[in-house]
This record gives structure tokens, sequence and C-alpha cells, in this order.
DNA sequence: CGAAAATAACTAGTATACAAGATATATTTG
DNA sequence: CAAATATATCTTGTATACTAGTTATTTTCG
């Protein structure tokens, strides 16, 4: 690839070049999205698909399927792969094929322990910061939590999981934070649906959020982080066993250290 | 092992389409990056010249002339453009036209509160873990880093200063959380850029390295981490004053929090 | 019959062409 | 002459065709 040549434009043009030099006004990423593109589309779809792992590890994913099954061509589906493939939940290999990535161990351990760090910074500007409508706020949404546990409707069971930790970012005024534990989360979320049939488990998770809560609610900060602490460390308790029951899902980086999982 | 081929089946094709279910044996993302694709080599050139200010906020990229320069189709320079505007580096709109994004202050804010509580992750882990070579390596570090200050290398020392903040995240075993710290920092960097010319302050810097080191050295983990906040808190100190100096370059989204910069 | 070479079919990466919308310039109109 | 309209020419998003490399299968040969 040859490097920058100054470019020489011809001024032939009987029209001037246009300005073209107007930054636009609002911010790229405004609030409103204004028309998903077919990409986002895809994108999406297929990122749920392998979080909620649907789309196991190791899976091939086929352009032309998805190509057929969406009615459009190979450009905006290729796009949507590339940017999961940035997210670690693809893997293209140049000239041979794209699949579902493995669960990498240390990925697994080290975004455990970075969501740590982070949330406790979430949770002590909450704890700072919340109002008091702010914290009635977060009561209902373990109410709801609850009401979905006893009905054992799992999937709203997490979006209200979700609702309690974003709240919580938003009462600290920290959204851009929240961003970066969702992206985090994604890493994490595969191997958490492989553990969800544990019995009681959505009770005790409840029971989890209510103290970090109560914390908040008395301002005490030190508690509310060491209960959300205690809230985040449940989920590291058996990685070996579940990386003995599906080991085809999970992939041995050479970083990946026991003690993560033993503090 | 032989295939039946029933008679009555209708063997039209003379071959059977390809199995193609074989995953890849090597985890994607392996150290080895066997070659650069185009769409790389112009991502991180574009990248490169966003961050270091060669190209300031508002500036229009012009697909067609990256195209020409690199002797190179649309769909390449596409694909590193999406990858920087995911990484809030551009803006695009949609039929209008891309540009290098402005500076969101709320962002700022965020990624340094976000890398203090990482950088304190790690720093501890070094603390508990870094064995004598890593950090007599470190001290290496931080004479290359005096030489080139002394001798006013503005390049090689911020070099200098990567390696030692990743020399840190390598000690304490978390590759992965100095990956997040990277990407964090691209948010801030430019910002950083705009504050350069402010005498003395390598030496500074420099002074705040050696101390970091030397908690790590005494195995004093609260030392280390009080250390690590003070040298990362001095980048918020007068972000008003480049606000007002170029502002341009910067966007106010409405979250700003000027208390985060006081604490 | 088994191993090695040839081959066919698939893959990702790239080039190019087209479509739809947005914006600056040119033109018309009051 | 100013404002409104028209138009030319940008822009991004998408479709499609082509290239080069990889892998499963078939064929050849010992």
């Amino acid at each position: 690839m040859k490097q920058a040549q100054p470019a020489t434009q011809a001024p032939e043009r009987s029209r001037k070049p246009r300005a073209r030099n107007a930054p636009p006004k609002t911010n790229g990423h405004s609030p409103i999205a204004v028309t998903a593109k077919n990409s986002d589309v895809v994108y999406r779809d297929l990122r749920n698909a392998i979080i909620s792992m649907q789309l196991v590890p190791g899976t091939p994913v086929l352009e032309r399927e998805i190509t057929e099954r969406y009615g459009i061509s190979r450009t905006p589906v290729r796009e949507a792969v590339l940017r999961l493939a940035e997210e670690r939940l693809i893997d293209v290999v140049p000239k041979s094929g794209t699949f579902i990535a493995r669960i990498p161990l240390s990925v697994l351990g080290e975004a455990i322990v970075a969501r740590r760090a982070l949330e406790a910074v979430t949770v002590r500007a909450a704890t700072e910061k919340a109002s008091e409508s702010q914290i009635m706020e977060m009561r209902a949404i373990i109410q709801r939590q609850r009401e979905t546990a006893e009905s054992g409707k799992e999937e709203a069971f997490h979006h209200a999981d979700d609702d309690f930790h974003a709240a919580i970012a938003t009462a600290g005024r920290l959204p851009g934070i929240w961003d970066m534990i969702q992206q985090i989360r994604i890493q994490v979320e595969r191997y958490r649906r492989l553990t969800l049939p544990q019995p009681g488990r959505m009770l005790v998770v409840l029971g989890e959020h209510s103290d970090v809560l109560d914390a908040i609610a008395r301002r005490d900060a030190e508690r509310a982080v060491a209960r959300m602490d205690l809230h985040l460390n449940r989920l590291k308790l058996d990685i070996s066993v579940f990386r003995d029951m599906w080991p085809d899902y999970f992939v041995h980086d050479g970083m990946f250290d026991p003690d993560m999982f033993s503090d």
C-alpha cells in the first residue's frame, strides 16, 4: 500500500467544489436514534441470539443465510458481523469462516473485577447524590423484581435487574459509566446464562438488591459498596464447574488466574 | 465408515455441500496479528491523526480523498470510519457527511472517574503480585522516561508513560483491564493534548510515577493507590479553561457535572 | 485399500455501481 | 435586490461482482 501523496487537485471544473465543512450541530450520539439501518437490526438480533446462548460458541455464522433471511445484501450483514467481532462475540477467520466466539476464561475473571470497581463508583455516587424520588423509584423497581421472581418470569426478572443497576448509575449521575458496565456485562452474560437454573437464585438476588438500596437510603456509602461487592461476587463462585460441564464453550487463554476467583 | 446411498434418493448433485462446521482452534484475538487488512491500516492512521489532534474536531472526513490517497476502494475506508464512529471519535450524519467528533465534556469527566477506579484495581493487584524483576523493569521505564523528559522528546515521553501504566497492569496480571483503560484513555487523550504546553509538566509526571512505584516496591497498597489517584487527578484541574480557549472542540451534553471535578 | 495430489466449492476482503436523501449553488420570482 | 424555488452535486447506505485464500471432497497413484 502506498503512502499519502499530496493530492494536487486540478481546478478545472466549472463549479467550485462544495464547502461541505459544516459539522453537525447536535452531538453524534443523540438520544433519539433517527432510523435504524439494516445493519443495526442485524446487529441487534445477532447480539441477542448470542448472549442468550441461542447461538452457542463454535456455531458457524453463515452470511448467506442471514442475507436471505432478511432479504438484504452482504454489506449490512458484514457490518453487523464486524461490530460483533470487535466486541469479541464473534471470531472472524480471514478466508475461512466466521464463528460464535468461545468465552475466554481470562476475560471472564477480569470483567468481574472491572465491573466491581465501576459499580463501586456508581453506588458511592448514588449514595451521595440520589434524590428521595430516585430512591423511591429504586424501591419500585425492586418491588417489580419481586413480583417477577414470584411468578417465575426469568426474562422480566433480568430486565428489572438491569433497571436497578441502571437506576443506581443514573442516581449517581454517571450514565457513561453505566454504558461501560453494560459493555463489560456482555462478556459475562453468556456465562451467567449457563448458571441460571439454580433454585432460589432469584430470591437471593432480590435480597442483595434490597440490602444495597437500604444502605443507599441510609446514606451509608461504605456499607452500600460492600453490599454491592457481595452481590457481584456471587457470580464467580463456580466457574470451574461450568467450564467442565461445557468445555467446548470456553477457551483457556494463557492469562487465566485462579486467584482472581478466591478473594 | 461408508455412506449409504439409497437408490430412492435422487442424488442429482455430483457433489455434496460442504460441512463447514469446524470452529477455529485458536482464540480469535490471538497475540499475533496475521496480516493487517487495508481497513486496519486506514483505521490506525485515522485514529492516530485524530487523537494527536492533527485532525481537529469538526473537520469533515472525506471518504473519496482517503480512497485516492491510499489507492483503495470505499469499502475498507468505510469499515475504518465505522469503527471510529463506534469509538465516538467520528460522527456520521446519515445522508450528509462525516466529521471528526467534538469532545463531549460529560464523557471527559466520567472517563477520568472510571479510569481512576480501574487503575486503582491494577495498582493494588500490582502491589500484591509484582515480582522483583517486574519492579526493576518499571524502574527502567521510569529512567527511560526521565531521559526523554530531559531531552524534551514529547512523543517518546508519552510512550514511556504508556509503558509504565501498562507495566503496572501486567504486574497485576490484569491485561484485560489495561485494554479497558486504554479505550477510556482515547476519550481523554485529545483533551490532554490540548493541555500539553505546560512548563515543567513532564517532570511532575515523572515524580508522580516515581512515588507510585516506590509505594508498590514497599508493598504499601493504600499508598500506591492514593499516589496513583493523585497522579490521575492532575488531568482534570482546568477543563473549563481549555473549554473556553477552544470552544469549538467541545460539546456540552446535558449531563456535565462540575462537581465531578472538585472532589 | 491407503496416502498424496488435484480439484471443486466455499469463505472473507475488496472493488464498483446504484439509490435515496441532504446541501450548496444557481435560478427564478416578488 | 432579497427571498423563495430549482437544480446540480455532493453525501451515506446498499447491492452486486470479483479476487484470492482455505478446506472439504474427489481423484490419482503407490
